[in-house]
RNA sequence: GGCCCCAUGGUCAAUCGGUUAAGACGGAACCCUCUCAAGGUUCAAUGACUGGUUCGACUCCAGUUGGGGUCACCA
């Protein structure tokens, strides 16, 4: 009769280390009380998704403000869907966001004393636990091919019992050793699975940190711990990690609380600590009257690029995400005046239990604020970076001069209510290229939006005489007084009052000669401040504009 | 289907048994105003249903309904 000692030495002879030695070789963690450690723990199979980013933010925020650690684990053991490459993408995609890891995987090598970080280089750690579990006879090798599995299955659905790998439907779990010794030297293919001892008809409960307790059904599955492939699956190295990196707080998606039991099985089964668990609500989007899931394959907006493309300032997504995981965030921010996340104390406990619908009002909200309140030269260089990623010709005009462009960005924006009107980068350019004459010329081309209150010969006379003596470098009032007794003479009412008034004495009214005016310096009825539009274009500029409309009249 | 989670306006939501049921986004109206973006003022809009417990329920309990999730050698 062999031992389960002799099939742990024939399965893993290449493992020589105990849990023993690995439980020193990752000491628990010296950190003051309350301290957290978090992790956020990918796959690298894309991009960053916006669900993957409110996660880590909220991982990221707790470990911080309890004094604790923040870990980045990659989590690359499903081979087949890994994609080349996206790992260190997720890195790079996370630190725009300014979610650093204090320890982890790097694209140049991992930092800090709990590694490996990445956990296909993590295999002998997973075996030596898989090792001692099957001398305790809590592992053993399966021997089910996908088929066998499959008839499992159909068997149970035939009988209507609930499907899965436990009992007495788990195959092998009862060979002898013998037999299991038997048929690994025979060469069959085996995976390994994890022995439970718990009862279905029982309940197991946890704290969430987010839902308070949560009971649910003890497992009793005997789960894959250690694929064909030789790596763990999730729920083994989810145990083994967290434990020996010294987690304390987990913080996952909420679709990982119905296998929590599994988790909790494992942890007994090695007389391990369970770490604490916030279940985080995922963010949801209405699809034909249904709240659903964001889904990578269906929604553009599920993928963090996806707003960086748009050229969404990385701090409004965040401020956006933060509004949904603690809602009276927004409300601290009016009362101080300031969207600083850092400065906001951040409760898990006050995270709302159902997943919020992605509003992308709200978003355009606080981006129009956000870059309203960034300063002149901030705002210059992220518009620039902007620019040089998605638009280059807008690109070589800030480029060509630059202080130019800061006078533009700068329109109405040193005062206390400052001008928003852009939620993203990419608003701007197609708001002010009738700065630049090129583009100017572009829109000119096409008929001018004149409305027809006044006649054709009205309007050019207007512009003509405005072309010659419209005032430059006074202050706003002066500009516009002269631009109304420029509008008298022209037989526009010199206030919108009088107009009212007197409709028919007018050839129209003070809104109908500045709508005259801008259309013909800018091309469009909307525009900022026209004064400090025409004293940015400069005289030379402007005057030659309304030349221009006016002869074309 | 089993199990689990969730349930206040269109959206995000406050209330920890007693309120005229906050606030924000969005919407509407008005004001301001040379247009727009803002800003100001105001308005409309919420406790899924049915039973309990209680002097009193949005709040506690049960059931119903609805939504979501999960039942892999994927995470």
């Amino acid at each position: 009769m062999a031992t389960n000692e002799e099939l742990a030495e024939l399965l893993f002879p290449e493992v020589t280390e105990t849990i023993e030695d690995l439980e020193k070789r990752f000491p628990p963690r010296n950190l003051p009380e309350g301290a957290q450690v978090t992790r956020f723990a990918p796959s690298p199979t894309g991009f960053l998704h916006t669900g993957s980013l409110f996660t880590s933010m909220i991982s990221y925020i707790v470990a911080k403000q309890s004094g604790g650690v923040y870990c980045f684990r990659l989590e690359d053991t499903d081979t087949k869907r890994t994609i080349e490459g996206s790992g260190d993408l997720l890195i790079d995609q996370l630190a725009v966001f300014g979610i650093n890891a204090d320890e982890g995987y790097f694209p140049g090598g991992d930092k800090g004393a709990y590694g490996p970080y990445k956990q296909s280089e993590r295999r002998m750690i997973y075996k030596t636990v898989i090792k001692e579990l099957i001398r305790r006879g809590r592992a053993y090798p399966d021997f089910c091919t996908p088929e066998d599995l499959d008839a499992i299955r159909k068997a149970q659905e035939a009988s209507k019992v609930l499907p899965g790998y436990y009992g007495v439907y788990a195959r092998d779990r009862n060979l002898t050793v013998d037999e299991r010794i038997e048929k690994i030297k025979a060469g069959t293919p085996w995976v390994i699975r994890f022995y439970s001892n718990g009862d279905h008809s029982r309940k197991t409960k946890f704290i969430d940190a987010i839902r308070g307790e949560i009971e649910l059904q003890d497992n009793d599955t005997d789960v894959v711990i250690l694929k064909s492939d030789g790596l763990p699956t999730y729920h083994f190295a989810h145990v083994c990690d967290d434990h020996f990196m010294r987690t304390t707080l987990i913080t996952r998606g909420e679709e990982w609380i119905p296998s929590t039991p599994i988790h909790l099985d494992m942890f007994r089964a090695l007389e391990w600590k369970a770490p604490k668990y916030a279940h985080i609500p995922s963010i949801m989007k209405l699809d034909h009257g249904n709240k659903r899931k964001l889904s990578k394959r269906k929604d553009a907006e599920a993928a963090v690029s996806y707003f960086l493309d748009l050229g969404y300032n990385p701090e409004a997504l965040k401020v956006y995400l933060m509004s949904i995981a603690n809602s009276n965030f927004e409300e601290w921010a009016i009362a101080n005046k300031t969207f600083d996340l850092g400065k906001f104390k951040f409760s898990i406990k006050k995270m709302s239990l159902d997943g919020a619908l992605f509003d992308l009002d709200k978003l355009n909200y606080f981006s129009k604020e956000i870059i309203a309140r960034m300063p002149l030269e901030e705002e210059f260089l992220a518009v620039r970076a902007y620019a040089e990623a998605h638009e280059p010709e807008f690109l070589a005009k800030i480029d060509a001069d630059p202080s130019y462009f800061k006078k533009i960005l700068n329109i109405e924006k040193d005062r206390k209510n400052p001008r928003k009107d852009y939620a993203k980068y990419s608003d701007i350019y197609p708001l002010i290229r009738f700065f630049y004459d090129d583009e100017y010329a572009k829109i000119a081309a096409n008929p001018l939006p004149f409305n027809e209150n006044a006649p054709k010969s009205t309007i050019k006379a207007f512009l003509l005489d405005a072309s010659k003596s419209m005032p430059f470098g006074v202050d706003e009032a002066a500009w516009f007084a002269a631009v109304k007794e420029l509008g008298a003479k022209h037989g526009y009412a010199s206030s919108n009052k009088d107009y009212k008034e007197n409709p028919s004495a007018f050839v129209g009214s003070l809104s109908d000669a500045a709508e005259a005016l801008r259309i013909a310096i800018v091309g469009s009825k909307e525009s900022p401040n026209l004064h400090e539009i025409i004293e940015i274009l400069g005289q030379e500029r402007v005057s030659k504009r309304l030349e221009g409309v006016s002869a074309s009249l």
